[in-house]
DNA sequence: GCCATTCTTGGTTATTTTGCCAAATAATAA
DNA sequence: TTATTATTTGGCAAAATAACCAAGAATGGC
């Protein structure tokens, strides 16, 4: 890592490391219609309960989710109503098909 | 990786992986004032030519960028014109401090 | 108190990614 | 042709990531 990278893009960084995971963009996904615990993520990622922990303290840290403990169950939910947008846009940004046709489009 | 992803969803996950990276955000970022050929964005970096060859070669099969081979030089651009709009969602989904208050907001 | 449940953390191993060097390819100039 | 410059590719070692198991911490029920 020779780049010397401002706190904005070290931090955009952390954001897209965090999505960049089929698993963690799964539960993300999930997340846009509520709140859900940490055994429902299980449920629905298939990996053991310690995995999916792991994966919800990056996306927690990345700043893209919050937690708050009810009872026995942490419940896990998006920071930022914008996930939606935000897929969209990742949707757009690569719009084109991956062989490279040297055309440009315009989008968004 | 446990989890069986929709064709959308992996393809979004080459996408986020291609950009979570310091140097190849970079370069993208740069390549939104207009093309560059690979020893621009080698002086850019500052690692390896081959190290940014390789760079780009991620981001060209993520569908983020195209290339042009002109004389010697092999020139670089986006795909998507939205990119700028694309940098202020990534801002936006995590536009809390990364420490967890549990409070919501409204962005987008 | 003790036990069951939910979640997190530590440790280990396997896999993937990164970045350099050296070699190969491509285009142009001499 | 040979040399020069720009870029890509192959190979390797180091670093980072992922996923499991086992153990620990917190909560609630008995």
């Amino acid at each position: 890592m020779t780049v010397l990278s401002t706190p904005a893009s070290a931090k955009r960084v952390a954001v897209l490391k965090a999505l960049a995971h089929p698993s963690r963009l799964l539960i993300t996904e999930a997340l846009m219609s509520g709140e859900l615990c940490v055994c429902d993520l299980r449920d629905l990622v298939g990996d053991d309960v310690s995995t999916v922990s792991k994966h919800l303290s990056i996306l927690r840290s990345a700043g893209v989710l919050t937690c708050e403990k009810r009872g026995l169950n942490v419940y896990y939910s998006l920071v930022c109503d914008c996930f939606g947008e935000f897929l969209r846009c990742v949707d757009q940004v690569c719009a084109l098909p991956p062989v490279q046709p040297s055309v440009k489009i315009n989008c968004c």
